[in-house]
DNA sequence: ATATTTTGTTCCGAAATTTGATATACAATT
DNA sequence: AATTGTATATCAAATTTCGGAACAAAATAT
């Protein structure tokens, strides 16, 4: 093992030392556009020969990784990485200090608060905490609600660009739940704009009778933010004007969900090789 | 939900052929169990040996893809790993569009229905929705399926020129599945132009027993399409007759799925939406 | 406090894999 | 029909991984 890599700034050229890495830093190419990628594309975006890129692709294909296209030449995420991108982003509730930090919320506030992230074209609750208050909705953790009709839902297609929003959108049947729910997309789009403004998000009975929530993004530096935080409560005890009084701590819990995701996800990578631990 | 899941019997090989997919599965054994693992304790839940587990992890942690605890003994998801998951799920859109077009026709003739392409000389299976409905066939996407003895597969096959088809067709052994698997090739040759004609392809229980199943093209403008989707069901909930029944609810989907497509698919400029500069 | 077990780390030659220039097949476009 | 741009196959050289065995450091037992 070689000592501190030398600071080697290439533009261009995918990084990685080895193999493996090289194939990780090229899955990450591709999940950070949404867009189809083909191989003399990905040749150019990641300046590798092109028999190795096609090796490589070819092999994360034959396992599930990625998947090909209809047209045999664009390649996207495939089965296998979709469902980890999943479980991890489930199961890192563990690794948190953010169950800490909805918890708190929730107590502050005295309602359910929860969690939650975008996947695919729904909103899945990533973590919950419950309140106290023997009246309330119980939604676990792993469960996904459509995006129309939820306050995190909204937030997420609001900050997405239109063309990724129509995408969404234009084939997704605005499914009707409540008497309340938004099913026009003129005017569902109307109130994404409004909810761009606010900054927040209200879900008034769209998905579930008597159930009001408020949302907030958690931001996020380096783009869109897939990370959002809502208080859910029955309408009898959580009045609307109530849920905009509780806006502040919401914002609140989202800096400093914010700030533990900072922590743990600096921009750049930080090559201070600290692995000599105790070792006299 | 995977149901492939090896039960948790003896070490069970952590199944990879190459390296770097070996590592992908440690990956998935990590992602699947947020707990903080130990070198030890993930000896005994893959199998590999210790020094080669402890290599994996120290290069995985030493790019950040994995990250050591304070403690020094117990690794988690790492900064890219959690950053890789949450670009891929934002940057979802296409295919979270395509699943919604796909669960919507789902909903509407209440049977298990799939996307599929051609691929090499068979069918590949996109993504597939399931039924609610308690009997069902369960194949998941990724997996193929022979061209002749389905029929997305001979929608594919239909639309081929004579020459295209006769080069696929003369090499390739038309294997007997069932007792209605077409092995004459002179009258798949005239079953295919029926299906031309009609637009539609029928698999009556041709690749499994019991299996009835539907399909239409998804149209693409630019020529010849790769896309199909499919209805699959029990012969015995759904008739031949309600297959047909079914027609138009799948030609609808058809033509979502097309709309997806064209918005989709760059042509050659590579500007497209969304450009988000991951510059690290 | 010392002995013992368990867990983490390093070595290193053999075996397997990746690499990428070159060559070929295939498709669309002219 | 010819041409261009792409995708894929081949193969020997260069890297990389592999994992048994030895070693070090904790944790646990005596």
């Amino acid at each position: 093992m070689d000592m501190i890599s030398s600071p080697k700034l290439e533009p261009e050229k995918l990084e990685g030392d080895t193999p493996t890495m090289r194939l990780f830093a090229l899955l990450e190419v591709i999940a950070e556009k949404d867009q189809l990628l083909s191989l003399q594309a990905l040749v150019e975006e990641t300046g590798l020969p092109k028999p190795t890129l096609h090796r490589m692709l070819q092999q994360l294909e034959s396992v599930g990784v990625l998947q090909r296209e209809s047209d045999g030449r664009h390649y996207s995420t495939g089965v296998r990485l979709r469902r980890l991108a999943s479980n991890l982003l489930i199961n890192n509730t563990f690794h948190g200090a953010r169950r800490m930090v909805l918890r708190q919320l929730v107590e502050e506030v005295g309602e359910s608060c929860n969690l939650t992230a975008f996947s695919g074209s729904e909103v899945v609750y990533l973590d919950r905490v419950e309140t106290a208050a023997p009246l309330r909705f119980y939604l676990h953790p792993g469960s996904r609600v459509p995006a129309h009709c939820s306050s995190s839902g909204k937030l997420f297609l609001a900050q997405m660009t239109p063309v990724q929003r129509r995408r969404l959108l234009g084939h997704m049947e605005l499914t009707r739940f409540t008497d309340k729910t938004e099913t026009d997309p003129a005017k569902l789009e109307r109130e994404l704009e409004l909810v761009r403004r606010n900054g927040y998000a209200l879900d008034d009975e769209e998905f579930l009778p008597g159930l009001l929530c408020v949302a907030v993004l958690v931001p996020n530096p380096n783009g869109r933010s897939n990370l959002a935080v809502a208080i859910q409560a029955p309408i009898i005890r959580l009045t609307h004007d109530k849920a905009l009084h509780f806006l502040p701590a919401l914002q609140r819990a989202a800096q400093a969900l914010a700030a533990i995701e900072s922590e743990t996800m600096p921009t750049t990578g930080g090559d201070d090789d600290a692995l000599q631990t105790g070792n006299s």
